[in-house]
DNA sequence: CTTTGATCTGAACGCGCGTTCAGATAACAA
DNA sequence: TTGTTATCTGAACGCGCGTTCAGATCAAAG
Protein backbone atom coordinates (compact mmCIF):
# COMPACT_ATOMS: atom_id res chain seq x y z
CA UNK A 1 0.00 0.00 0.00
CA UNK A 2 1.20 3.45 -0.88
CA UNK A 3 2.38 5.83 1.75
CA UNK A 4 -0.62 7.53 3.27
CA UNK A 5 0.78 9.55 6.12
CA UNK A 6 3.74 11.76 6.87
CA UNK A 7 4.82 15.10 5.42
CA UNK A 8 3.08 16.13 2.26
CA UNK A 9 2.23 19.72 3.00
CA UNK A 10 3.73 21.17 -0.14
CA UNK A 11 1.97 18.61 -2.31
CA UNK A 12 -1.38 18.41 -0.57
CA UNK A 13 -1.81 22.13 -0.08
CA UNK A 14 -2.00 23.02 -3.77
CA UNK A 15 -4.05 19.90 -4.45
CA UNK A 16 -6.64 21.06 -1.96
CA UNK A 17 -6.87 24.46 -3.58
CA UNK A 18 -7.01 22.98 -7.08
CA UNK A 19 -9.73 20.53 -6.17
CA UNK A 20 -11.77 23.15 -4.34
CA UNK A 21 -11.45 25.60 -7.24
CA UNK A 22 -12.52 23.01 -9.78
CA UNK A 23 -15.43 21.71 -7.73
CA UNK A 24 -16.67 25.14 -6.66
CA UNK A 25 -16.63 26.27 -10.28
CA UNK A 26 -18.45 23.18 -11.50
CA UNK A 27 -21.10 22.71 -8.84
CA UNK A 28 -21.07 25.87 -6.76
CA UNK A 29 -19.70 26.49 -3.31
CA UNK A 30 -22.83 25.51 -1.40
CA UNK A 31 -23.28 22.30 -3.35
CA UNK A 32 -19.76 21.01 -2.71
CA UNK A 33 -18.92 19.25 0.55
CA UNK A 34 -15.60 19.08 2.31
CA UNK A 35 -15.78 15.31 1.89
CA UNK A 36 -16.00 15.68 -1.89
CA UNK A 37 -12.96 17.93 -1.93
CA UNK A 38 -11.09 15.49 0.29
CA UNK A 39 -11.97 12.58 -1.97
CA UNK A 40 -10.66 14.49 -5.00
CA UNK A 41 -7.40 15.16 -3.15
CA UNK A 42 -7.13 11.61 -1.86
CA UNK A 43 -7.32 12.25 1.88
CA UNK A 44 -9.92 12.13 4.62
CA UNK A 45 -12.05 15.21 5.24
CA UNK A 46 -10.32 16.00 8.52
CA UNK A 47 -6.97 16.43 6.78
CA UNK A 48 -8.26 19.46 4.89
CA UNK A 49 -8.23 21.40 8.12
CA UNK A 50 -4.44 21.44 8.03
CA UNK A 51 -4.80 23.78 5.06
CA UNK A 52 -7.81 25.91 5.84
CA UNK A 53 -9.47 26.87 9.10
CA UNK A 54 -12.87 26.25 7.52
CA UNK A 55 -14.74 25.98 4.24
CA UNK A 56 -15.56 29.67 4.01
CA UNK A 57 -11.90 30.63 4.34
CA UNK A 58 -11.06 28.25 1.53
CA UNK A 59 -13.45 30.05 -0.81
CA UNK A 60 -12.24 33.44 0.31
CA UNK A 61 -8.62 32.48 -0.11
CA UNK A 62 -9.23 31.29 -3.66
CA UNK A 63 -11.04 34.48 -4.60
CA UNK A 64 -8.53 36.72 -2.89
CA UNK A 65 -5.61 34.91 -4.49
CA UNK A 66 -7.17 35.17 -7.90
CA UNK A 67 -7.92 38.87 -7.62
CA UNK A 68 -4.45 39.60 -6.31
CA UNK A 69 -2.90 37.67 -9.19
CA UNK A 70 -5.11 39.42 -11.71
CA UNK A 71 -4.29 42.88 -10.44
CA UNK A 72 -0.58 42.07 -10.16
CA UNK A 73 -0.51 40.72 -13.70
CA UNK A 74 -2.20 43.85 -14.98
CA UNK A 75 0.21 46.08 -13.06
CA UNK A 76 3.08 44.15 -14.62
CA UNK A 77 1.90 44.96 -18.15
CA UNK A 78 3.77 47.75 -19.95
CA UNK A 79 1.91 51.01 -19.66
CA UNK A 80 2.91 52.75 -22.85
CA UNK A 81 0.48 54.01 -25.45
CA UNK A 82 -2.56 56.21 -25.82
CA UNK A 83 -6.07 55.39 -24.66
CA UNK A 84 -6.85 53.32 -27.73
CA UNK A 85 -3.72 51.21 -27.29
CA UNK A 86 -4.43 50.83 -23.60
CA UNK A 87 -7.97 49.70 -24.32
CA UNK A 88 -6.73 47.08 -26.73
CA UNK A 89 -4.23 45.96 -24.15
CA UNK A 90 -6.94 45.65 -21.51
CA UNK A 91 -9.28 43.81 -23.85
CA UNK A 92 -6.68 41.24 -24.80
CA UNK A 93 -5.41 40.95 -21.25
CA UNK A 94 -8.88 40.29 -19.87
CA UNK A 95 -9.72 37.68 -22.48
CA UNK A 96 -6.41 35.93 -22.00
CA UNK A 97 -6.95 35.88 -18.24
CA UNK A 98 -10.46 34.58 -18.69
CA UNK A 99 -9.26 31.78 -20.89
CA UNK A 100 -6.20 30.91 -18.82
CA UNK A 101 -7.99 30.57 -15.48
CA UNK A 102 -11.63 30.06 -16.33
CA UNK A 103 -12.57 28.46 -13.02
CA UNK A 104 -11.15 31.32 -10.98
CA UNK A 105 -12.85 33.95 -13.11
CA UNK A 106 -16.05 31.99 -12.94
CA UNK A 107 -16.26 31.70 -9.17
CA UNK A 108 -15.15 35.31 -8.80
CA UNK A 109 -18.40 36.31 -10.42
CA UNK A 110 -20.66 33.51 -9.19
CA UNK A 111 -19.73 32.85 -5.60
CA UNK A 112 -19.51 36.36 -4.23
CA UNK A 113 -22.88 35.95 -2.59
CA UNK A 114 -21.59 32.99 -0.61
CA UNK A 115 -18.98 35.12 1.08
CA UNK A 116 -19.61 36.39 4.56
CA UNK A 117 -20.04 40.20 4.58
CA UNK A 118 -16.52 40.91 5.78
CA UNK A 119 -14.94 38.74 3.10
CA UNK A 120 -17.34 40.02 0.48
CA UNK A 121 -16.24 43.59 1.10
CA UNK A 122 -12.60 42.68 0.50
CA UNK A 123 -13.23 40.96 -2.82
CA UNK A 124 -15.66 43.63 -3.93
CA UNK A 125 -12.97 46.24 -3.34
CA UNK A 126 -10.46 44.33 -5.41
CA UNK A 127 -12.95 43.88 -8.19
CA UNK A 128 -13.69 47.59 -8.05
CA UNK A 129 -9.98 48.33 -8.33
CA UNK A 130 -9.75 46.14 -11.41
CA UNK A 131 -12.77 47.71 -13.06
CA UNK A 132 -11.35 51.13 -12.25
CA UNK A 133 -8.43 50.33 -14.51
CA UNK A 134 -10.77 50.04 -17.46
CA UNK A 135 -12.83 53.01 -16.38
CA UNK A 136 -9.75 55.23 -16.27
CA UNK A 137 -8.83 54.20 -19.77
CA UNK A 138 -12.29 54.99 -21.08
CA UNK A 139 -12.42 58.25 -19.15
CA UNK A 140 -9.10 59.49 -20.46
CA UNK A 141 -10.02 58.51 -23.99
CA UNK A 142 -13.31 60.32 -23.64
CA UNK A 143 -11.55 63.47 -22.47
CA UNK A 144 -9.14 63.56 -25.39
CA UNK A 145 -11.92 62.79 -27.82
CA UNK A 146 -10.44 59.45 -28.80
CA UNK A 147 -13.61 57.71 -27.59
CA UNK A 148 -17.25 58.57 -27.80
CA UNK A 149 -18.57 57.41 -24.42
CA UNK A 150 -21.21 59.60 -22.80
CA UNK A 151 -21.09 57.58 -19.57
CA UNK A 152 -17.71 55.95 -18.80
CA UNK A 153 -19.10 54.09 -15.77
CA UNK A 154 -21.78 52.34 -17.81
CA UNK A 155 -19.40 51.73 -20.68
CA UNK A 156 -17.02 50.05 -18.23
CA UNK A 157 -19.72 47.68 -17.03
CA UNK A 158 -20.79 46.94 -20.57
CA UNK A 159 -17.28 46.16 -21.81
CA UNK A 160 -16.39 44.05 -18.77
CA UNK A 161 -19.59 42.03 -19.08
CA UNK A 162 -19.00 41.47 -22.75
CA UNK A 163 -15.43 40.29 -22.23
CA UNK A 164 -16.17 38.10 -19.23
CA UNK A 165 -18.89 36.45 -21.28
CA UNK A 166 -16.17 34.69 -23.24
CA UNK A 167 -15.97 32.42 -20.21
CA UNK A 168 -19.37 30.91 -20.94
CA UNK A 169 -18.57 29.50 -24.34
CA UNK A 170 -14.81 29.47 -25.05
CA UNK A 171 -13.15 26.06 -25.26
CA UNK A 172 -9.53 25.43 -26.11
CA UNK A 173 -10.41 22.83 -28.67
CA UNK A 174 -13.07 25.07 -30.21
CA UNK A 175 -13.54 26.51 -33.68
CA UNK A 176 -11.57 29.69 -33.03
CA UNK A 177 -8.07 30.23 -31.74
CA UNK A 178 -7.46 32.51 -28.80
CA UNK A 179 -5.96 35.24 -30.97
CA UNK A 180 -8.92 35.08 -33.34
CA UNK A 181 -11.28 35.52 -30.41
CA UNK A 182 -9.17 38.38 -29.11
CA UNK A 183 -9.29 40.01 -32.51
CA UNK A 184 -13.06 39.74 -32.90
CA UNK A 185 -13.72 41.10 -29.44
CA UNK A 186 -11.23 43.90 -29.77
CA UNK A 187 -12.92 44.92 -32.98
CA UNK A 188 -16.30 45.04 -31.26
CA UNK A 189 -15.02 46.79 -28.16
CA UNK A 190 -13.21 49.41 -30.19
CA UNK A 191 -16.24 50.16 -32.30
CA UNK A 192 -18.60 50.17 -29.32
CA UNK A 193 -16.72 53.05 -27.72
CA UNK A 194 -16.35 54.88 -31.01
CA UNK A 195 -12.56 54.44 -31.08
CA UNK B 1 -55.08 33.31 16.25
CA UNK B 2 -55.37 33.79 12.52
CA UNK B 3 -56.66 31.07 10.30
CA UNK B 4 -53.87 28.65 9.62
CA UNK B 5 -55.49 25.80 7.77
CA UNK B 6 -58.05 25.22 5.08
CA UNK B 7 -58.10 26.13 1.37
CA UNK B 8 -55.46 28.59 0.27
CA UNK B 9 -54.12 26.95 -2.85
CA UNK B 10 -54.48 29.97 -5.11
CA UNK B 11 -52.79 32.21 -2.56
CA UNK B 12 -50.07 29.91 -1.30
CA UNK B 13 -49.06 28.61 -4.71
CA UNK B 14 -47.75 31.93 -6.07
CA UNK B 15 -46.28 32.79 -2.69
CA UNK B 16 -44.19 29.65 -2.79
CA UNK B 17 -42.89 30.46 -6.25
CA UNK B 18 -42.20 34.08 -5.32
CA UNK B 19 -40.34 33.15 -2.17
CA UNK B 20 -38.32 30.46 -3.93
CA UNK B 21 -37.41 32.80 -6.78
CA UNK B 22 -36.30 35.53 -4.43
CA UNK B 23 -34.31 33.24 -2.16
CA UNK B 24 -32.71 31.26 -4.99
CA UNK B 25 -31.63 34.51 -6.62
CA UNK B 26 -30.22 35.93 -3.41
CA UNK B 27 -28.46 32.94 -1.90
CA UNK B 28 -28.36 30.31 -4.62
CA UNK B 29 -30.38 27.15 -5.02
CA UNK B 30 -28.09 24.88 -3.03
CA UNK B 31 -27.82 27.31 -0.15
CA UNK B 32 -31.58 27.67 0.34
CA UNK B 33 -33.53 25.08 2.31
CA UNK B 34 -37.14 24.11 1.93
CA UNK B 35 -37.64 25.23 5.52
CA UNK B 36 -36.42 28.73 4.66
CA UNK B 37 -38.84 28.94 1.75
CA UNK B 38 -41.66 27.70 3.97
CA UNK B 39 -40.86 30.27 6.63
CA UNK B 40 -40.98 33.05 4.04
CA UNK B 41 -44.37 31.82 2.89
CA UNK B 42 -45.66 31.34 6.40
CA UNK B 43 -46.27 27.59 6.40
CA UNK B 44 -44.50 24.47 7.56
CA UNK B 45 -42.01 22.81 5.22
CA UNK B 46 -44.29 19.87 4.53
CA UNK B 47 -46.96 22.13 3.05
CA UNK B 48 -44.65 23.07 0.17
CA UNK B 49 -45.10 19.59 -1.20
CA UNK B 50 -48.67 20.45 -2.16
CA UNK B 51 -47.12 22.74 -4.78
CA UNK B 52 -44.03 20.94 -5.96
CA UNK B 53 -43.05 17.28 -6.00
CA UNK B 54 -39.56 18.24 -4.83
CA UNK B 55 -37.03 21.05 -4.60
CA UNK B 56 -35.46 20.34 -7.98
CA UNK B 57 -38.82 20.59 -9.74
CA UNK B 58 -39.40 23.93 -8.09
CA UNK B 59 -36.21 25.32 -9.58
CA UNK B 60 -36.93 23.80 -12.96
CA UNK B 61 -40.46 25.14 -12.98
CA UNK B 62 -39.24 28.66 -12.23
CA UNK B 63 -36.64 28.53 -14.98
CA UNK B 64 -38.98 26.94 -17.50
CA UNK B 65 -41.73 29.45 -16.73
CA UNK B 66 -39.34 32.34 -17.11
CA UNK B 67 -37.95 31.16 -20.42
CA UNK B 68 -41.42 30.47 -21.78
CA UNK B 69 -42.56 33.93 -20.75
CA UNK B 70 -39.49 35.53 -22.24
CA UNK B 71 -39.88 33.78 -25.58
CA UNK B 72 -43.62 34.43 -25.69
CA UNK B 73 -43.09 38.12 -24.95
CA UNK B 74 -40.54 38.35 -27.73
CA UNK B 75 -42.82 36.55 -30.16
CA UNK B 76 -45.55 39.04 -29.26
CA UNK B 77 -43.40 41.98 -30.29
CA UNK B 78 -44.15 43.53 -33.69
CA UNK B 79 -41.78 42.17 -36.30
CA UNK B 80 -41.60 45.07 -38.71
CA UNK B 81 -38.39 46.81 -39.72
CA UNK B 82 -34.98 46.09 -41.12
CA UNK B 83 -32.10 44.42 -39.31
CA UNK B 84 -31.05 47.62 -37.60
CA UNK B 85 -34.54 48.30 -36.30
CA UNK B 86 -34.86 44.70 -35.18
CA UNK B 87 -31.56 44.88 -33.34
CA UNK B 88 -32.67 48.01 -31.51
CA UNK B 89 -35.91 46.26 -30.65
CA UNK B 90 -34.07 43.24 -29.28
CA UNK B 91 -31.65 45.39 -27.31
CA UNK B 92 -34.39 47.38 -25.64
CA UNK B 93 -36.53 44.28 -25.12
CA UNK B 94 -33.73 42.39 -23.42
CA UNK B 95 -32.81 45.25 -21.13
CA UNK B 96 -36.42 45.83 -20.19
CA UNK B 97 -36.85 42.13 -19.44
CA UNK B 98 -33.68 42.10 -17.39
CA UNK B 99 -34.84 45.04 -15.35
CA UNK B 100 -38.42 43.86 -14.96
CA UNK B 101 -37.64 40.38 -13.66
CA UNK B 102 -34.08 40.56 -12.41
CA UNK B 103 -34.35 37.52 -10.15
CA UNK B 104 -35.62 35.27 -12.92
CA UNK B 105 -32.95 36.42 -15.35
CA UNK B 106 -30.36 36.01 -12.66
CA UNK B 107 -31.14 32.42 -11.76
CA UNK B 108 -31.54 31.55 -15.43
CA UNK B 109 -27.85 32.23 -15.83
CA UNK B 110 -26.61 31.16 -12.41
CA UNK B 111 -28.49 28.06 -11.47
CA UNK B 112 -28.31 26.06 -14.67
CA UNK B 113 -25.60 23.89 -13.18
CA UNK B 114 -27.92 22.87 -10.37
CA UNK B 115 -30.40 21.34 -12.80
CA UNK B 116 -30.40 17.61 -13.33
CA UNK B 117 -29.21 16.74 -16.85
CA UNK B 118 -32.69 16.17 -18.24
CA UNK B 119 -33.97 19.50 -16.94
CA UNK B 120 -30.79 21.24 -17.97
CA UNK B 121 -31.27 20.16 -21.58
CA UNK B 122 -34.75 21.66 -21.69
CA UNK B 123 -33.68 25.05 -20.38
CA UNK B 124 -30.55 25.07 -22.52
CA UNK B 125 -32.71 24.52 -25.59
CA UNK B 126 -34.98 27.41 -24.68
CA UNK B 127 -32.02 29.63 -24.07
CA UNK B 128 -30.60 28.59 -27.40
CA UNK B 129 -33.89 29.47 -29.08
CA UNK B 130 -33.79 32.91 -27.52
CA UNK B 131 -30.20 33.55 -28.52
CA UNK B 132 -31.04 32.36 -32.02
CA UNK B 133 -33.42 35.27 -32.34
CA UNK B 134 -30.54 37.68 -31.92
CA UNK B 135 -28.24 35.62 -34.10
CA UNK B 136 -30.72 35.68 -36.95
CA UNK B 137 -30.94 39.44 -36.73
CA UNK B 138 -27.18 39.81 -36.84
CA UNK B 139 -26.86 37.27 -39.62
CA UNK B 140 -29.42 38.95 -41.84
CA UNK B 141 -27.89 42.34 -41.21
CA UNK B 142 -24.47 40.95 -42.07
CA UNK B 143 -25.80 39.55 -45.35
CA UNK B 144 -27.33 42.82 -46.47
CA UNK B 145 -24.24 44.72 -45.43
CA UNK B 146 -26.11 46.65 -42.76
CA UNK B 147 -23.77 45.21 -40.13
CA UNK B 148 -20.08 44.49 -40.07
CA UNK B 149 -19.90 41.23 -38.14
CA UNK B 150 -17.35 38.70 -39.32
CA UNK B 151 -18.68 36.03 -36.93
CA UNK B 152 -22.41 36.33 -36.07
CA UNK B 153 -22.22 33.53 -33.50
CA UNK B 154 -19.55 35.30 -31.48
CA UNK B 155 -21.21 38.66 -31.91
CA UNK B 156 -24.40 37.15 -30.53
CA UNK B 157 -22.65 35.92 -27.41
CA UNK B 158 -20.91 39.25 -26.98
CA UNK B 159 -24.07 41.30 -27.28
CA UNK B 160 -26.12 39.02 -25.02
CA UNK B 161 -23.41 39.07 -22.35
CA UNK B 162 -23.17 42.84 -22.53
CA UNK B 163 -26.93 43.30 -22.19
CA UNK B 164 -27.41 40.72 -19.45
CA UNK B 165 -24.66 42.46 -17.52
CA UNK B 166 -27.12 45.26 -16.79
CA UNK B 167 -28.53 42.88 -14.22
CA UNK B 168 -25.42 43.17 -12.05
CA UNK B 169 -25.64 46.89 -11.41
CA UNK B 170 -29.03 48.35 -12.41
CA UNK B 171 -31.24 49.59 -9.57
CA UNK B 172 -34.59 51.29 -10.01
CA UNK B 173 -33.64 54.10 -7.69
CA UNK B 174 -30.27 54.54 -9.42
CA UNK B 175 -28.68 57.46 -11.21
CA UNK B 176 -30.06 56.62 -14.64
CA UNK B 177 -33.60 55.99 -15.82
CA UNK B 178 -34.44 52.83 -17.71
CA UNK B 179 -34.76 54.66 -21.02
CA UNK B 180 -31.41 56.34 -20.51
CA UNK B 181 -29.81 52.97 -19.89
CA UNK B 182 -31.54 51.56 -22.96
CA UNK B 183 -30.26 54.46 -25.00
CA UNK B 184 -26.67 54.12 -23.88
CA UNK B 185 -26.60 50.39 -24.48
CA UNK B 186 -28.32 50.65 -27.82
CA UNK B 187 -25.70 53.16 -28.88
CA UNK B 188 -22.91 50.79 -27.88
CA UNK B 189 -24.53 47.73 -29.41
CA UNK B 190 -25.22 49.50 -32.68
CA UNK B 191 -21.65 50.74 -32.97
CA UNK B 192 -20.17 47.41 -31.94
CA UNK B 193 -21.75 45.67 -34.92
CA UNK B 194 -20.92 48.52 -37.26
CA UNK B 195 -24.57 49.46 -37.77
C1' DC C 1 19.06 4.93 16.38
C1' DT C 2 16.08 7.92 18.71
C1' DT C 3 13.28 11.74 19.02
C1' DT C 4 10.47 15.14 17.31
C1' DG C 5 6.83 17.18 14.95
C1' DA C 6 4.14 17.64 10.89
C1' DT C 7 0.61 15.10 8.63
C1' DC C 8 -3.16 12.07 8.17
C1' DT C 9 -6.81 8.57 9.68
C1' DG C 10 -11.05 7.20 11.47
C1' DA C 11 -14.53 7.94 14.45
C1' DA C 12 -17.45 10.95 16.51
C1' DC C 13 -20.28 15.38 17.60
C1' DG C 14 -24.66 17.94 16.99
C1' DC C 15 -27.25 19.78 13.41
C1' DG C 16 -30.07 20.78 9.50
C1' DC C 17 -31.26 18.71 5.25
C1' DG C 18 -35.23 16.89 1.80
C1' DT C 19 -39.02 14.33 2.21
C1' DT C 20 -43.08 11.63 4.11
C1' DC C 21 -47.36 11.05 6.43
C1' DA C 22 -51.05 10.56 9.90
C1' DG C 23 -54.04 13.53 11.89
C1' DA C 24 -56.09 18.26 12.60
C1' DT C 25 -58.51 22.03 10.56
C1' DA C 26 -61.49 24.91 7.91
C1' DA C 27 -64.00 26.03 3.51
C1' DC C 28 -67.62 24.49 0.85
C1' DA C 29 -71.39 21.47 -1.08
C1' DA C 30 -75.45 19.17 -0.14
C1' DT D 1 -76.33 21.06 9.88
C1' DT D 2 -73.56 17.59 8.26
C1' DG D 3 -70.11 15.38 5.25
C1' DT D 4 -66.42 15.91 2.10
C1' DT D 5 -62.13 17.37 0.71
C1' DA D 6 -58.34 20.42 0.04
C1' DT D 7 -54.91 22.22 2.88
C1' DC D 8 -51.75 22.49 6.56
C1' DT D 9 -49.37 20.98 11.01
C1' DG D 10 -46.07 18.66 13.60
C1' DA D 11 -43.35 14.94 14.20
C1' DA D 12 -40.49 11.77 12.30
C1' DC D 13 -37.17 9.25 8.89
C1' DG D 14 -32.37 8.42 7.38
C1' DC D 15 -28.67 10.96 5.73
C1' DG D 16 -24.82 13.93 4.91
C1' DC D 17 -23.10 18.16 6.54
C1' DG D 18 -18.86 21.04 8.73
C1' DT D 19 -15.90 20.41 12.17
C1' DT D 20 -13.06 18.31 16.03
C1' DC D 21 -9.67 15.36 17.98
C1' DA D 22 -7.08 11.40 19.91
C1' DG D 23 -4.08 8.36 18.11
C1' DA D 24 -1.32 6.39 14.18
C1' DT D 25 2.31 7.14 10.86
C1' DC D 26 6.37 8.69 8.73
C1' DA D 27 10.22 12.25 7.22
C1' DA D 28 13.79 14.42 8.96
C1' DA D 29 16.78 16.30 12.69
C1' DG D 30 20.01 15.26 16.30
Amino acid sequence: MARTQGSHSDITGPKVRDAALRLFARHGYAAVSMRQIAKEVGVQAGALYNYTPDKQSLLFSLLKGHMDDLLAAWEAEPKAGDALARLEQFTRFHIRSTVKTPEAIFISYMELRNLEPENFAVIEDLRGAYEDQLEQILRSGAETGAFDVPDPKIATMAVIAMLTGVNTWYRHEGRLSLSEVEGIYWDMVRKSVGG
